[in-house]
DNA sequence: AACTGTCGGGTTTTT
DNA sequence: CCCGACAGTT
């Protein structure tokens, strides 16, 4: 049982048995960070630490859901009631519990950067000023570095330094602008993603008992990425952690050469922070890297040595293979595409490596395009996380639109977007009316569309639209998730306004709505234990919406399919592939030109470039090209500094031959439809299928799942009504699984 | 109110 | 190049 421990080298052992008081483990890259916390977690449950009582913060669900998974594998279900998850879900979940303390309802919406932004271009046009000036994009970074610095709108506007600053920088608005912000979002009863942390700090700070509350619940916290943390999420971990008569049982894993999120205002202050709050810290380093080649390890430390600022580490490997350092240089962007691809075709057949073997990184999503072009030649299964993501997509965004609106009625943007589309006479005109009488007495508009209007040109679409509107809220009352969700999508005529376009880009929108609907199925379907028991687990629409609204691309289920992984050297942190190819080496690109007037802008980008090529273990290729369409338009460049900074490259760099004619690109194609989620391949196939009454499920009992196959029911707890069983599957990799018993489709066999 | 065409700006990076 | 915003027209 605790033989995993033989697995763990000293350092990494101590790290984790060394469990009462603050530790602080610097870990560099594929030294088994991941592994390190997740045996820390197993080891306290094994210690006889109720799993309630962790709380495990991490920065993407992926990172979250990996680490439940590889507890799960030491300790078996218990694992699913450790509280881990991102900062932004969890907090979210602690919020709507006391949203009512901050004059919050507990259904309260979170918008993504999109509502956001939209709400912020709408302050500024009834402030009467100009867009360009008060670009959405650049307030919005704005108010978020404030929030992370925990400056409040009123602080803001009262802080002489900051309004002077502003008038300096010819934005003497912007003051206003967040302070309108701030007021709007509360209205709508809505919370952006910064909200979700700096709400839930003043939330701990003037609410003691809640504070209290949590103090007592969280005995035992761990911080992966600790790096990447901000002053906002530092501060919140502290109260949570550091007060008289703690226990300071906090754990944080970090690597200060993996900090690339300063631009969000994450700050690796908080390190040395650390080690000054919590006086009996001690600290582990681990220092062997089990992920790469030695080639690949040297031009890290090659690289990084050049940044000043960092803690001292000396990353080695006993991985002695001789494969070099793959180095590419291309003409033209599109030869660069089509040789790296020719690449992988080469190690695919040499090295025998699969297609999710190998990864292409590049500095920006917007470069994805040309190597999406060539693989698809090739016939290359790929698949591209980040850039357009499925939420953002038009279509999408519409019915969620509908949908948020019928689980919080306040929130304005959402009325505004769908009030008039699909098209029903509502015109812009008559939507601003009613923006201003929603305006004039200080109400939503919702409630100026239920009140009696007085004769507005419109008068009968808004009526007609209303009732349509209160059917869909009544029946959310009854419906689950999917049923809603498929008569909001048919009622509304958001599928037939696509369906009767019959273009290529409205049939592409069509299959995204299909795959929006396939994910709600499958969230309605879903009868597993997802994680703690705080967890609503009703299957309501609103209950939807809490557990996609934070989620993005990465998160999408990974299906069977074998592909060639494309992102951005951002997202590809915390991942390994056996092949990474780093692409858009060049100047102004990698490192980007964004990054040359900020301070240390340069050294983030290096950090970045030093994450993006340990996240090779075999083979790394570096690519860049002389040429590259932007904008339309074509510009040179030239070699990133980074390339100069490796011995490998002024070894290696010999142009390779360029075959003529190489270089053109033409193929455009439109939008490829986006597949949120691929079927599951169902064990049982569900035509003989019958589903058992509940009160037929009883210990010993063998039972057949339409996911899991065959199962044997080990275990049934909880009062009726909420019954949940522990299942083994024989055909199952994680064959325990613990299945709601009230959602379960279940049949009793022999 | 709805449709059409022109123009201008956008590409860091993510929850 | 590729999209959304806006103005001008029906």
């Amino acid at each position: 049982m605790s033989d995993y421990l033989d697995s763990l080298n000293d350092i990494q052992r101590k790290a984790v048995t060394d469990i009462e008081g603050p530790v602080l483990v610097v870990a560099g890259p594929g030294s088994g960070k991941t592994r390190v916390l997740t045996y820390r977690i197993a080891y306290l449950i094994q210690q006889g630490v109720n799993p309630r009582n962790i709380l495990a913060l991490t920065f993407t669900n992926k990172a979250a859901r990996e680490m439940k998974a590889r507890i799960e594998k030491v300790v078996g279900n218990a694992a699913n009631q450790v509280w881990a998850g991102t900062f932004h879900s969890i907090f979210a979940r602690l919020l709507r519990v006391d949203a009512g303390l901050l004059g919050f309802p507990s259904n309260f919406t979170i918008y993504d950067s999109d509502d956001a932004k939209s709400l912020i271009a709408s302050i500024v046009k009834d402030l009467g000023l100009d867009k360009t000036t008060y670009a959405a994009n650049n307030i919005l970074s704005r108010i978020s570095t404030a929030k992370s610095q925990i400056i409040t709108a009123e602080a803001y506007a009262a802080n002489n330094a900051f309004v002077e600053q502003d008038r300096i920088s010819s934005i003497p608005f912007f003051a206003e602008i967040y302070k309108r912000y701030t007021i709007r979002l509360k209205k709508a009863g809505a919370m952006d993603f910064d909200d979700l942390l700096f709400h839930l700090f003043f939330l701990l700070k003037n609410h003691p008992e809640v504070l209290e509350k949590y103090r007592r619940k969280f005995t035992y916290i761990l911080v992966d990425e600790f790096q990447d943390t901000n002053y906002l999420q530092y501060s919140i971990i502290k109260k949570l952690v550091r007060y008289e008569g703690g226990k300071n049982n906090i754990c944080v894993v970090g690597d200060d050469a993996q900090s690339i999120y300063a631009f969000r205002g994450a700050t690796i202050e908080n390190i040395l922070d650390f080690e000054r709050d919590f006086p009996m810290l001690k600290t582990y380093k681990l220092e062997q890297n089990y992920r790469s080649t030695d080639a690949i390890v040297q031009a890290a430390n090659e690289i990084i040595q050049n940044n000043r600022k960092q803690i001292k580490k000396t990353i080695w490997t006993d991985r002695k293979e001789d494969q070099g350092i793959q180095v590419i240089r291309a003409l033209a962007d599109n030869e660069e595409a089509k040789r790296v691809v020719d690449s992988i075709l080469e190690q695919k057949n040499r090295n025998h490596l699969r297609n999710s073997e190998i990864a292409i990184l590049y500095r920006t999503n917007a470069q994805s395009r040309i190597f999406e072009e060539y693989l698809r030649r090739y016939n290359i299964t790929y698949r591209v996380y980040g850039g357009m993501s499925f939420y953002q997509r038009k279509e999408i965004k519409d019915l969620l639109s509908y949908f948020k609106i019928c689980v919080n009625q306040n929130e304005d943007e959402s009325i505004q977007r769908i009030i008039n589309f699909p098209r029903r006479g509502i015109g812009d005109a008559t939507i601003e009316g009613l923006r201003k009488i929603a305006i004039d007495n200080d109400v939503s508009i919702w409630n100026v569309l239920q009140s009696d209007i007085p004769q507005v040109k419109g008068k009968k679409a808004i009526v007609d639209f209303t009732k349509m509107i209160e059917v869909f809220i009544a029946k959310s009352k009854e419906l689950n998730a999917y049923d809603l969700a498929m008569m909001i999508t048919r009622q509304s005529g958001v599928l037939d306004e696509y369906k009767k376009e019959n273009s290529i880009d409205s049939m592409a929108r069509v299959e995204n709505i299909n795959a929006l609907l396939d994910g709600i199925k499958e969230f309605v379907d879903n009868d597993e234990v997802s994680g703690d028991d705080e967890l609503p687990t009703d299957k309501s629409l609103a209950t939807y919406l809490q557990t996609i609204m934070l989620l993005t691309d990465a998160d999408k289920e990974s299906p069977d399919n074998d592909f060639v992984t494309l992102m951005s050297v951002h997202s590809a942190k915390g991942l390994e592939f056996k092949s990474v190819f780093v692409t858009g080496l060049e100047e102004k690109l990698f490192p980007s030109w964004m990054s040359f007037e900020v301070p240390d802008g340069i050294e983030e980008e290096r950090r970045l470039f030093y994450v993006a090529i340990t996240r090779a273990e075999s083979f790394l290729t570096l690519s860049y090209a002389n040429s590259r369409y932007r904008f339309g338009k074509l510009t040179y460049c030239e070699p990133s500094r980074f390339l100069e900074e490796l011995s490998i490259t002024k070894s290696e760099l010999q142009a390779l031959p360029r075959e003529a004619g190489s270089a053109r690109s033409s193929i455009s194609g439109s939008f490829k439809p986006v597949k949120m989620l691929e079927k599951k391949n169902l064990i049982v196939d569900g035509v003989d299928f019958k589903a058992s009454p509940v009160e037929m499920i009883k210990e010993g009992t063998r039972v057949l799942h339409l996911k899991f196959g065959e199962g044997l029911v080990k275990k049934v707890e909880g009062g009726a009504g909420n019954k949940v069983a522990t299942i083994y599957f024989k055909n199952v990799d994680d064959p325990e699984r613990r299945i709601m018993l009230k959602f379960a489709k279940l049949q009793v066999l022999g």
